[in-house]
DNA sequence: TCTTATTGTATTCTTTTGACACAATAAAAT
DNA sequence: ATTTTATTGTGTCAAAAGAATACAATAAGA
């Protein structure tokens, strides 16, 4: 763990004074790729822990502007569906997360350069966080680990690793609401390249519900939302019948959000 | 508006120091009461508007527990669902809201007796807040307002005043929130007394919806989820037949609560 | 040409939903 | 004592939605 540049530390105090106490944002930011569901990660710097991305709030800004501020900065992803799903006030948000193995956070922080008793501080005091989640094509995401973190990197939700904090349990509950959102909202359009098959869909969202699906039926519900647009097949090169391409209709989403699909 | 009585403000400012800052909880309390659907509000001393019943986090205490304690002090109700729906996170959360008619908060604070200056700054400054809702038997209720209020009032939706703040847009989320889940939980048990007829279940599930139900219809589905004990008849002494009373089977609850009702 | 795996669609049966019908009934009116 | 009235519990029936299965079509390999 090498010191960071002094000017980096710098930088930061000095936004630290802007920043609304007390307060954080965490984003649940979900891809797709390989069938799996992934979560985009960070490793920290200071101990070996992996953490949600997140940060803090300007005085000047909206909470809301402040996720998309991180969903930006760790995807480089702009006008995204980003949602705030979910508050997490515990007093003692800390206890039964990954251990630093012995070290203190003030430890790590003077490892890593920091002097200021007000920035050691601003790391140990209570922190209410807003959970927000977003779903992105991994193919267009490109993960930037910020000034404290070593890595940003896709993750499995099937193989997680230990998460700092409490961000395993606001994980779980990203999950939680999202499935419970997919039925009124497409989410397809987001984690998805713009052409698909049927097959694509379905094991997305499989993947999202945790369980396997009617493949003719889900087909016939699908095709009846009517918000999917058949283009040319796509010759595979398998020794079997070739799938259509499907993209979204954009123009057909409201009605598709208000009534809902259900599986 | 007469001055606070010196110990209370001197006792709210000794509170004060151990609040964590920037953040608060509003609670959206709804009772039934006549066929409507009543929410909870308080009316300011400072001037002439109302404000949903909200309160400041202590820093040793979890924020779900603020929200019970601002529940239990307002209505004297304890062990009541309760739940988070939304936080609400804007720079600007005053703008768009009830006047105070040109008198600003300080002179209000001023006319009540407040002098420090760290308490003008309190309420001065941005605050992120964290609403939740309950619902509630009105008659097991004894409202109560607390020292910086006049009064402490069920309001009947459909002719609420105007309140501070973004205050209506909380109480908007509620209630989108709520029309949401009664799908998925037996929300009767909180707002009914412990014996009702199948009409007075289906009155308040309009008034939720906001939506008329077919009678029959609806009798069939409520029985069918298995969750009601048909006790004795009433006899309410009306020219017609007698409905029979019900009341919650709490050991039904859980498979109810998976499983979800659908309107 | 035959085989193989997968796809698009149809069929069948069951369940759910919405609209309406109707007998049962508590108490008031006659 | 009988009729009337309003509301309740239950039944029916057609339409819609859902689950399970069947089957022909087809791209490429054997």
């Amino acid at each position: 763990m090498d010191p960071l540049p002094k000017s980096q530390i710098v930088a930061f105090e000095e936004q630290m004074e802007h920043f609304l106490p007390n307060h954080s944002v965490d984003c649940v930011i979900l891809g797709y790729e390989n069938q799996l569901l992934k979560v985009l990660l960070l490793k920290w710097k200071m101990y070996d822990a992996w953490c949600l991305p997140g940060g803090f709030i300007f005085k000047y800004e909206d909470m809301d502007k402040a996720a998309h501020r991180v969903l930006k900065e760790r995807t480089g992803l702009d006008k995204i569906f980003l949602e705030q799903f979910h508050s997490f006030g515990k007093q003692k948000r800390a206890e039964h997360a990954a251990s630093d193995e012995g070290r203190s956070i003030r430890e790590s922080m003077s490892r890593l350069g920091f002097t200021k008793a007000e920035t050691f501080k601003w790391f140990n005091t209570r922190f209410v966080t807003t959970g927000y989640f977003a779903l992105v094509d991994i193919a267009k995401a490109q993960p930037q680990p910020d000034f404290l973190s070593a890595a940003c990197e896709w993750k499995a939700l099937n193989e997680l690793p230990k998460l700092v904090l409490d961000h395993n349990e606001i994980l779980e509950k990203a999950i939680h609401h999202l499935r419970l959102k997919i039925n009124h909202v497409p989410l397809g359009v987001s984690l998805l390249p713009k052409k698909f098959t049927m097959q694509d869909l379905q094991k997305l969202y499989e993947a999202i519900l945790g369980r396997p699906l009617e493949r003719s039926n889900f087909q016939r519900k699908i095709l009846k939302l009517e918000v999917l647009v058949r283009m040319e097949k796509l010759m595979s090169g398998a020794a079997n019948k070739a799938p259509y391409l499907y993209s979204f209709d954009k123009k057909k989403y409201n009605h598709l959000i208000k009534a809902g699909i259900g599986f």
